[in-house]
RNA sequence: UGGGGCGUCGUCAAGCGGUAAGACACAGGAUUUUGAUUCCUGCAUUCGGAGGUUCGAAUCCUCCCGCCCCAGCCA
């Protein structure tokens, strides 16, 4: 799977029309500006790849820029964690990663401009009196007392405030637009507030910090960005984006253009609320194989190629949608499909005696690594007397369709020999705990001299030729489609099967030294990596990323039932 | 009942006045030492609705309907 172009999208016609018109002198840059309070998820990983793409397509650049203007909410770890996701999905950004607040000084120096033009003014209204003072939706809002401080008094206060004089919410600085705007984002937004807190990067050197507004599309000025891209409910922004932008001595004017948010059903894409599942213990942590996060995904087995293609392919429009994780895990499988190695692994182990092969004896069989891909080479597996099947491809009333084991049939193992059942052995409690069979001498390999089909291959691994592991089979993490649906707490709708832990699962011994988070294809189960956290040669734990596609479990009347999608689902 | 957006197949999504791409899903079939992969085939006379302009409309105009966002000293 190669990365190709974006696909076509509006945000792609616009700056086609602009390189025509030769506005910005045919430069396009971009940037992806998280903010360092929380780790990137699915959703961040859309902006990501469009804005790191289009910067590429279009010979620019993407800055990586850090809007570090909260140190109440932002920390270090943070920035360390987006720094190593952005990079794992595989976009470099040069040698320069930026921040916002590498431009406090330029901030202040613009927020002194706009007092200076009397655009401006610091207020001394507490927050109460300031959401009464904005009015509502329908109705204006009042303007404040202070509206009409003189520039000198504004420049005198607002030199105060960053010199710590005053107490946080003491004061704060408003650029004066439009109180009877029917946009309230207009009614003198608040641009700077006094924080008395040190900042990851700053340290101690500001008390006043800047807002979102003010800083960001002076910080995109600043850099030279060309088009800002970002999410649908920064639409009602823009009109300050621009004024601000108009109104200082910026070095250039930025376009932003919006587009929609990516959401997944299954699952949840917002801080908020991957916090709480993190926080609340529903999940293990933020890299949690469940979770949307990138560390999580990751840790689960996703490739960043199969997440660059799934963006790809969900295009970008400012359509609101739910796109269906089958998309995602599709994306996976495609990508796994071509770059796995194949390998045998029992997830559920039933002992097979086979009776006609000498105790002791073991034999080296070989098998590829990739039927489709010779180049991928080959390896060996150990056939013995003793082996374990699934215990899912045994049946002893098997229906026609059942293309596995049952009583008197005979079946291939993969690489191996044919198989036929002779005996079924059942503990006091009549489980099933042994199969004894009989092998075909002749089919050494899997093929059949005297050309007898045999419906069904199954997996296997050897007592010797094999070891122990612990395996955690994954699922979706909501039962709902929409995990809102029906509940005014989504964790109700959490899965209580989204993690299976199996304990005494058997791998073959070629997996012993597997590389954490590579994948591999258990052939006909599905695919897995050795946990990052948890695994070791002494301990193997393997996480599965996605299942094959299996339409035998789909045709198959019982069973364990899919959770169920919810049409229209409303809170 | 302020302002800003959005409505094309089950889910995404191209389309920009010339007569509905593609992907996933789904349904058939072929090949197969993974019930995998691969490979064929089918799948919107119709674009939220109703009018109108035009030789011609998903694309232009009008009205209506539905959904989303905004009243943090968050981003």
């Amino acid at each position: 799977m190669e990365d190709e172009n974006i696909k076509h999208n509006f945000i792609k016609t616009i700056i086609n029309e602009d390189l025509e018109k030769g506005k910005n002198n045919g430069q396009v840059v971009t940037r992806f500006p998280p903010e360092p309070n929380g780790f990137l998820h699915m959703g961040h990983s859309k902006s990501i790849c469009l804005n790191f793409g289009i910067g590429k397509e279009f010979n620019g650049k993407c800055n990586l820029r850090f809007d570090d203007t909260n140190p109440e909410k932002e920390e270090q770890k943070y920035i360390d964690a987006i720094i190593e996701d952005v990079h794992w999905l595989g976009f470099d950004w040069g040698e320069t990663i930026h921040y916002a607040s590498d431009y406090f000084h330029q901030l202040y120096d613009f927020a002194i401009e706009l007092i200076k033009k009397n655009k401006a003014y610091v207020c001394a209204l507490s927050a109460e009196e300031m959401r009464k003072y904005r009015g509502t939706l329908t109705e204006p809002g009042k303007d404040s007392p202070d509206r009409n401080r003189s520039v000198e008094e504004n420049l005198k206060l607002f030199e105060s405030m960053r010199k710590g004089e005053f107490e946080e919410g003491a004061y704060v600085l408003r650029a004066k637009i439009d109180m009877a705007s029917p946009n309230i984002n207009l009614r003198d937004p608040i641009i700077y507030r006094i924080k008395k807190m040190d900042h990851p990067r700053t340290g101690s050197e500001w008390c006043i910090y800047p807002m979102y507004d003010f800083t960001h599309g002076l910080s995109d000025a600043i850099e030279g960005i060309t088009h800002s891209l970002c999410t649908l409910e920064f639409q009602d922004h823009r009109p300050l984006y621009d004024w601000i932008l108009d109104e200082v001595s910026a070095p250039c004017h930025p376009q932003q253009i919006e587009f929609a948010r990516m959401n997944l059903n299954f699952t949840v894409l917002s801080k908020r609320k991957l916090q709480k599942l993190v926080e609340n213990h529903h999940v293990e942590g933020w890299d949690d194989p469940r979770l949307p996060t990138l560390a999580g995904i990751r840790r689960r087995g996703y490739t960043p190629a199969s997440i660059r293609n799934f963006c790809n392919i969900i295009g970008v429009s400012k359509k609101e949608s739910r796109i269906d994780v089958g998309l995602l895990e599709d994306c996976l499988r495609s990508d796994l499909n071509e770059h796995a190695p194949r390998v045998m692994g029992v997830l559920k182990p039933l002992k097979v005696t086979i009776e006609n092969w000498p105790e002791g004896k073991t034999e080296a069989l070989d098998a590829a690594n990739h039927p489709q891909n010779p180049d991928m080479g080959k390896r060996e597996v150990i056939f013995s007397r003793e082996i374990f099947i699934e215990q899912d491809d045994f049946m002893e009333d098997a229906p026609k369709k059942f293309f596995r084991l049952a009583p008197g049939r005979e079946v291939r193992l993969r690489y191996a020999y044919f198989i036929t059942c002779k005996e079924v052995i059942k503990d006091d409690t009549g489980q099933i705990t042994e199969l004894i069979c009989t092998y075909d001498p002749a089919t050494r390999g899997g093929d059949s001299p005297d050309g007898r089909k045999v419906k069904g291959t199954l997996h296997w691994v050897s007592r010797e030729g094999s070891v122990p592991a612990e395996i955690n089979l994954y699922d979706r993490l909501f039962l709902n489609e929409d995990p809102e649906a029906d509940t005014d707490d989504f964790t109700k709708n959490l899965n209580p099967e989204s993690l299976v832990v199996l304990k005494n699962s058997r791998v073959e011994k070629s997996l012993v030294n597997a590389v954490p988070e590579k994948a591999y294809q258990f052939e006909r189960t599905g695919y897995f990596c050795t946990d990052s956290k948890e695994s070791s040669p002494d301990k193997l734990v393997f996480n599965r990323a996605v299942t094959l596609r299996d339409t035998w479990a789909k045709m198959k009347p019982k069973g364990k039932p899919r959770p169920k999608k919810t049409k229209n689902a409303k809170k």
